[in-house]
DNA sequence: TTTTTGATTGATACTGACTTTCAATAGCAG
DNA sequence: CTGCTATTGAAAGTCAGTATCAATCAAAAA
């Protein structure tokens, strides 16, 4: 679709582009779902859920945590976000801007650093393989559980203890 | 180690090597134990451990839940499994047998079908990646979320057993 | 064989992510 | 402004997996 350079003139057209969707479904804008859109357009990263809960509140106190997880839920189903699975613990989500490349994943399993990066190989390999195995691609993942390097004596990565990536 | 072709002799084989970590590492031979390695052998796909313990409570219902948790943890500690991140409801895991290659992995988001697949390609591109990036390679998965082909009118995969329902 | 020791067990309660329920609230169309 | 109903927060529920703890039992020692 759009093709601008500018990450923010991108951000306020998706904005827009969520809106027109929540109204042509008969959804309502609400100054959760604003506050929540808000906060997730500051994040560049990919996130979790609670995570945002996190920094939705600072901006909104009033903002429960189910209206964080039904809001993710609707903008996922409108498409504008891909579901990671980043581990076990919780789902994590990525932004579908229309600049933004589709993005391969490498999670650290000690300290839940996590490294985006895009691979065209990956990627054709990829779909080769779906097509092979008579799949209909729906959420593609490459995923790779590692170690970063930051290790220490026992061989385990330093920021192991920190709670889950304050990232 | 042992490439012999015949899976039985290899499971045997297997089964002698965990009792030999158990008793180097001074845990014991219990039949709970022992009733969680026998079901486990005769499983040929991954399986995660609800599953797990559903099939061992056939053979001894007295067998709890926390016990085969804990005995998988055990054998994931003596790298006799291998964890298989395939969607985010529930920990699967691979019975790590000498004539078995590194597997990736390919499920069905709808019906939970997985299809366990080789691909050179991948493992190679794999490695180089991990490496380019810093990482030290612990679990790696290569996992692709996907509809299978035996789709229904509604687009969604026929054999759909999950609860999870959008409208 | 019996004793001793501490690893292992099942019952139970708990955690943490996420969902459901429901009465109250608040968009928004008229 | 009014009425309809989508949405909300609080609270309770679900579900995979874990921690606690007294009782039990594997297995080494006597």
């Amino acid at each position: 679709m759009n093709q601008s350079k500018d990450p923010s003139t991108n951000n306020a057209l998706l904005q827009k582009e969520i809106k027109d969707f929540l109204q042509k479904k008969g959804f309502r804008i609400t100054k959760q779902r604003l506050a929540i859109l808000e906060t997730l357009f500051q994040s560049k990263d990919c996130f979790h859920a609670e995570e945002l809960w996190d920094k939705v509140i600072q901006e909104d106190a009033s903002v429960s945590r189910p209206t964080v997880y039904r809001t993710l839920k609707l903008l996922l189903e409108g498409g504008f976000l891909r579901p990671l699975d980043l581990g076990r613990d919780q789902q994590y989500y990525d932004l579908n801007t229309p600049d933004q490349a589709k993005q391969n994943h490498i999670i650290c399993k000690d300290c839940n650093k996590i490294i985006e990066f895009n691979d065209p190989c990956l990627d054709i390999r990829e779909s080769a393989l779906i097509k092979e195995l008579g799949f209909n691609p729906k959420n593609m993942t490459f995923k790779v559980e590692a170690t970063c390097q930051e290790l220490n004596s026992t061989g385990q990565c330093d920021r192991k203890d920190t709670e889950s990536d304050q990232e």
